[in-house]
DNA sequence: CCTACCGATCGGTAGG
DNA sequence: CCTACCGATCGGTAGG
């Protein structure tokens, strides 16, 4: 009756699987992830793997999956207990850096990475990566337009703009560390922060569009 | 006593395998760049792709090279002519910002896609591109001392920071242009060029290490 | 969860 | 530049 391992079992199995993967995929990317390097890192057969996920395609999606959930943990939730508008997103880009710095993942941050190797590609990865950039667009986006709304940044502000910015600060960040292990861009991604963010309120200048360009949206 | 195909022609198959291998590094990656997949794109024999380098790292390697070249006649050569300091850095600036937005790779910037690729891995791929970063870094950081120097830029103006959030801002162009096919995005990098090379000049904010960082060298 | 296997593709070599 | 081939690894399946 009962089966050879149980359903506990099984879950846990698969939990392992995906966390490893997460590593894997980190620092191989998701095409690096790999069955066989995957399978015998854990110690199981390739077979024994895929029978919890049926393909390397929804490997890949459950990764990236639970590659939000601990970004979610590690960025956002931090965050969560400061005061909406500017004092959050302060303290969500303070997360995000140290979620860089500290090496969550051994090959820096997944979707980084993820990101730009499957740009040039099509299918449901592809999909779910745009997917998960939008929704954290959205909620940055959110948070800057309340900063805007109760006045920790100046009226004028771009949101999109800013996020924009913000995004290309992380992704500065990321690459420094990970390709020349240089520490010192962890001060220099604060400090780019710092003045994207500023503490002064309403007198800083405003992150709009430059004179002449036509507003975004 | 002559050969089947005279050296200049050899070298012009040479110079096409290179090409196109750039083209498909650019959207599959240094690692998808398969010598059976570029060897059937350009109706060859995988062996005699392969002569030409002996290789696969070899074929990387000369696909990288190739990039600096192109690299560097989109971007520093049509900013050469402006006057140094803050002229070429601006004039430097908006001719990436096009390169990027003229997709003049199919999977954009390859130097991008390789690094994230790269970063987790190791040999003389990797090595060669944490040189070809170091190489372009050094020279935008020389520019923007010139523009210091002549009072382009304020004094105080921290060079390895502005030059770190330069490479921010494309970063993030690269990665709303592939993977959003976000084209409103070249308007925010101009804007966010704008705002790090102001037109102003001394009057204008400094970029400088935040007031309670340590100054980065 | 396993063993045993499939066809396809990988980088690379031998020999011409 | 070619054909013909190598061992290794890929994702995945059959059958238990």
């Amino acid at each position: 009756m009962s089966p050879r391992h149980s359903a506990a079992e099984a879950a846990r199995t698969r939990e392992r699987i995906i966390e490893r993967g997460l590593d894997l995929a980190s620092v191989e990317g998701l095409e690096g992830l790999t069955i066989g390097r995957l399978a015998a890192g854990l110690g199981i057969s390739k077979s024994g793997l895929l029978g919890h996920f049926g393909t390397k395609q929804a490997l890949q999606l459950a990764a990236l999956e639970r590659a939000a959930v601990i970004f979610n943990a590690e960025v956002w939730r931090p965050a969560a207990g400061a005061a909406p508008g500017l004092p959050r997103l302060r303290a969500v880009c303070e997360a995000w850096i140290s979620y860089l710095a500290r090496g969550v993942f051994p090959g820096g941050c997944p979707f980084v990475s993820s990101t730009f190797e499957q740009d040039g590609r099509s299918g449901p990865v592809r999909v779910l990566l745009q997917r998960q950039f939008h929704a954290w667009n959205r909620r940055l986006t959110a948070e800057v337009r309340t900063a805007v709304a109760n006045g920790g940044l100046p009226r004028g502000t771009d949101p999109a703009q800013l996020v924009f910015e913000l995004y290309g600060v992380m992704m500065s960040l990321n690459h420094a560390i990970q390709l020349h292990g240089d520490d010192a861009a962890t001060t220099r991604a604060t400090t780019a922060v710092t003045r994207l963010l500023p503490r002064e309120g309403p007198t800083a200048r405003p992150v709009r569009p430059a004179s002449g360009g036509k507003p975004a949206r």
